[in-house]
DNA sequence: TGAATATTGTATAAAGTTTCACAATCCGCC
DNA sequence: GGCGGATTGTGAAACTTTATACAATATTCA
C-alpha cells in the first residue's frame, strides 16, 4: 500500500497472513507438526492453491511431499508482520468499547500490549478500568510521543474520531485502528483499518431472504 | 455470493453499499441535500468512477450534471441491502464483549435491533446487562426459532464459537457475525462475517518501521 | 530398491475488478 | 435561447487476483 521501493507484495496477500496465523496457532494447540495448504485451506476457506502463492511471495517455506513444519512456518509469518516484537497500543475512549478492548485478553499473546487509556471525560478520568487507570486526553500526545507509540485503537464517538485522529498523527502514531462508524482521513503514510460492526451487518442482510 | 438466478451482483460491490450509506447518513447530518461521486469519492478514498459503476448495478439513482439527491439514494441503497426493515438480532456472550454490544445505541437507526443477550454462565444469567436480562444459552434455540430470529452476534470464547455457531444454525439463524478470534465454518447458505481487531492489527504493522 | 502417494512452488490461463475516457444530459446565467 | 461548467452512466482497456495444471521432490512401505 505504501510507496515501496522492492518486489511489491500485494496488499491484499498481506491481509491474508494475520489468518493463517490464526489457523496455524489454532494447529498448534491441538498439538498438530506439521500441516498442507490443503489442511490450511480448508479450515479457512481459501483454495489451497492461494495459501502456496501467498506463502511463495516471502520464500520456501513448505517442503515437497510433507507440507509446512507449523512452527517454522509461525515464526516466519511473524517476522514478514514485524510482529516478533511487542507493539505498545494505547486506546483512547473509555466508554463501553474502550472499556472491553481494555479487558480484553486476547492482544498479549499476538503482538500487542495496551500501554494507556485515554479519555477526555472528568468523570472517567482516574478511575480505574481493568488493570489501567483513565488518562486524560490532554496528556496523550506527550505520553505517545515520549513513549514512541505508534499504534492506538480509536473508540470515541463519531464525531470526535476525525479530530482525535488528528492529534494522534500529530504525536507520531502510524497506525489506527478506528472503532467508530465514520470515515476518517489520515496521511498516506499513515495506516489505517476500520472496525464497524453493523457494515458488516448490512452486507449480509444483502442476501437475506425478505 | 449464494447462487443467484438474477444478474448477481460482485460481492465486493455489495460490501462498499454500506459504507456509501454511512457517508451519505453523514451528509445528510450536515444538511445537505444532494451530493456528487466525487464528493462521495473523496470522503471515502474510493475513485469516484468506481462509485457511479457501484451504484450503476442498481438503477439510476443520480441525475447527470446535478449528482445523487441524498435522502432518495438513501433509500435506494437501504431498499438494495434489505435495511427498510427493523431486523431482530441476538447477541450470544456476555463477558465484557457481549456487554459492549449490548450497550451500543448504534444498531438502532442502522437497521438493527438486539432481541435477546444469551450466556452459558450461572454467574451471569439473570443478571441485568444495559436493557437485557441474560437469557440461559439452553433457552437459546427455541427462542430464536419461536421469534425467526435470522441473525446473530456471536461473542463467545474462541474454543465454543463452533459448537455455539452449529446451535444457531440449527435453529434456523441465516447470518452471523463472529467475534471470536477463529474461523468457524458454516453451511453455504448461511452468511458469515468476522471481526478481529489483531488481524487488522497485524495487517498495519507490516507496513511499519522496525 | 522402487512403486505409490502426497505435496510444494510456479508458469500460464482465466476470471474478476478498477480505471479511463467520453457521449449524454442537466443547470445556471448572460 | 444558447454557452460554459458539472456530472452521470458506461463501453473498452488496463490491471489485479485467482485458479489450473504439472514438474519436482519427499515419504512410506512392500
Amino acid at each position: 500500500m505504501p510507496g515501496n521501493g522492492a518486489p511489491a507484495i500485494p496488499d491484499i496477500v498481506i491481509g491474508r497472513l494475520p489468518l493463517y496465523l490464526r489457523a496455524l496457532s489454532r494447529l498448534r494447540q491441538e498439538d498438530k507438526q506439521v500441516t498442507s495448504s490443503h489442511e490450511l485451506g480448508k479450515r479457512l476457506d481459501i483454495s489451497s492453491a492461494q495459501i502456496r502463492k501467498d506463502l511463495s511471495h516471502f520464500g520456501g517455506f513448505g517442503k515437497q511431499g510433507t507440507g509446512y513444519q507449523i512452527d517454522f512456518l509461525i515464526e516466519k509469518l511473524q517476522d514478514v508482520l514485524k510482529i516478533n516484537q511487542e507493539w505498545m497500543v494505547v486506546v483512547i475512549g473509555a466508554g463501553n468499547l474502550g472499556s472491553a478492548i481494555s479487558h480484553y485478553r486476547g492482544f498479549q499473546d499476538r503482538g500487542f500490549r495496551i500501554a494507556h487509556l485515554f479519555d477526555v471525560s472528568p468523570a472517567v478520568i482516574g478511575q480505574r478500568i481493568g488493570e489501567f487507570v483513565v488518562r486524560p486526553l490532554s496528556s496523550m500526545s506527550e505520553t505517545i510521543r515520549e513513549e514512541s507509540i505508534k499504534i492506538a485503537m480509536l473508540a470515541v464517538p463519531a464525531e470526535h474520531a476525525q479530530s482525535v485522529a488528528d492529534l494522534l498523527v500529530e504525536a507520531g502514531v502510524k497506525a489506527i485502528l478506528n472503532y467508530a462508524p465514520i470515515n476518517i482521513n489520515v496521511p498516506e503514510d499513515v495506516q489505517i483499518q476500520f472496525i464497524d460492526p453493523v457494515t458488516h451487518l448490512q452486507h449480509m442482510t444483502y442476501y437475506l431472504d425478505d
